[in-house]
This record gives C-alpha cells, structure tokens and sequence, in this order.
DNA sequence: TCCTTATGTACAA
DNA sequence: TGTACCTAAGGAC
C-alpha cells in the first residue's frame, strides 16, 4: 500500500526494530541482492530516512540500501520474541531482502528498487524530488512554482514525483476532491490560495495516514454516521470520498464519481462537486 | 485454476 | 503512448 505515508512508516518501523547497533543477519533468499546483501551481512542499521516514497536505510561507511515499493512492494515484519508462537515464515522464495537478528526480521518483497548505494547516490536521489509534505524540511513553494508554470492539469502535476514527493493515485483524488478542484484544471489556474490549501491538507492527511495506517480522507461531518447512512469501509481499509468509487454515488451529492485514464493511471472525481 | 487488478516508475519509440 | 517489471489478493470459473 505504497504511497508516501507507508515509506515513512517503514523508516520508523525498520529504526525502532534494528535500531540502535546490533548487528544484523542480512541476506537476499530470492536472489537478486545477494551480492550487496553479502556486503551488509553482520553490520549494524545505524539510520532510515524517507523522501516521498523512497527509502532509505543506512550502513554507515558501506552506504545505503535504496528502496522503493513500487506498485507491488510490501514489508513483512515478525518478532519472535514477545509472541507464544512465531507466525510460520512465509514463502521466502520472493523475499528480496531480509534482516534478522535472532528474534526479529524483516522480510521486503517485490520492490521495484532494492540497490546498495552510496551518499552522493543517495543525494542525487533526493535533489530529483520534489517537496515532501511529510517532512520537516519541504518547502511548498518549490512546488509551488513548478505548477504555476505549468499547463500540465493538477491531476498529474500532483502525481509527479520532481514536483510533490510522496503523493499518489489515493492522496491525488482525495485532495482534489476536499477543495472542489477539477482535476483537469491546469497547474497554471491553480491560485495561491488553493496551492496552500493543497498544501496543508497533504500535510495534514499524510501526517494522519503515517499514524493509522492507512489512507482516510472523509471529514468527521460526512461520515456515513453523521450523514445517516449505513457504516462502510472502502476495499483498501480506508474511508475516502471517491478513490475507486466509480459509478457510486458521491457522499456529498449523491451524483455518480466518475473515473478516466489519466497518464496511466485511473483518475476519479466528483464532476458536479469538483466544478471547472 | 486462471484472469484481473493494484496506493509505481522507467524507458523506448 | 506503450510496455516492461515486480507480487499477491480477489473474483470468476
């Protein structure tokens, strides 16, 4: 489930279970690390670092081991310790990259960038992002400048990693939608004022998703409780207003969200609630 | 058991 | 714009 808030979570998780010095079984039981994972093997975690959805742990003078998601990536953590019984491991013919001390590992599979880099890579990494609004050192107007220049719509501008870091095909719709933006307008219409109520929403929603886990975007008044209608939960945990909601109706207005092909990927919105 | 789909990106043409 | 890549879950049979 990878847009930025999971990445961020994953640094906290891998740095508060590995974290701080002791050394470390690492190995790549699929394969396709093994050569770097050989490198790493006994040495210590010493930091992990997010930028959108990159992530980032550190080895210290050996480097950093370079991760991204992709769609497909996901992180299975065990601890064997506090449990009765430790979960059957899974399969580990696809695990690509697993740390383990004696009674804890981590297990990440499918990832679309599992490499061994060093800091200059690392950085070079970093400076082709844009803001990220879950961290401390982003700043809005980078990004800000990058679509007020732009005729490329909003819908895409936001999914475009050199211009926000971390947001994607939830984050995207949802935002759009909680300030009646049409995601077809262009970068260029959006005004100061929606940027920074773009911007603080992200921050804000982000910040949310980091701390539950997931992606919730429907404000407390338009819950289906305060609303009067029956509780639901969306397929992917969440409650949102439109992602994946094509052909039902809006919690607002009752219209149908509808959904299209947007570079790739499937857009959705209100068009009555998200006017031109 | 097969088919589709997915919260992503890179590269070729 | 199309395609390749990585994995697993859910639904249709």
């Amino acid at each position: 489930m990878p847009e930025g808030h999971t990445i961020h979570r994953l640094a906290h998780e891998y740095a508060t279970r590995f974290t701080p010095g002791k050394p470390l079984q690492i190995t790549s039981p699929q394969g396709k690390f093994a050569d770097s994972a050989a490198l790493l093997d006994t040495r210590p975690l010493t930091t992990t670092e997010a930028h959108g959805k990159h992530l980032f742990l550190g080895f210290g003078p050996l480097g950093w081991v370079h991760i991204h998601l992709g769609l497909f990536g996901k992180v299975a953590f065990e601890n064997t310790e506090s449990g009765s019984t430790a979960k059957a491991a899974p399969k580990p013919d696809t695990v690509r990259l697993r740390l383990a001390t004696p009674t804890a590992w981590a297990d990440l599979r499918g990832p679309t960038t599992c490499t061994l880099i060093t800091d200059a890579e690392k950085q070079a990494v970093q400076d082709r992002l844009g803001p990220d609004p879950l961290r401390a050192d982003a700043d809005p107007d980078r990004a800000r400048r990058r679509i007020a220049a732009s005729r490329t719509t909003i819908a895409a501008l936001l999914m475009d990693q050199k211009v926000v870091a971390g947001v994607g095909n939830v984050y995207r719709a949802e935002v759009l939608f909680r300030h009646g933006i049409d995601p077809y307008t262009p970068g260029r219409d959006i005004t100061d004022a929606q940027w920074a109520a773009l911007w603080q929403d992200l921050v804000d929603l982000m910040h949310e998703g980091v701390r539950l886990n997931r992606i919730d975007t429907v404000r407390p008044e338009h819950t289906p409780e305060a609303m009067g209608r029956p509780p639901r939960r969306d397929d992917h945990g969440g409650e949102v207003y439109v992602y994946r909601r094509a052909t039902l109706p809006c919690h607002l207005c009752g219209g149908e969200i509808r959904t299209a092909d947007l570079a790739a990927r499937n857009l959705f919105w209100c068009p009555t609630c998200q006017q031109p």
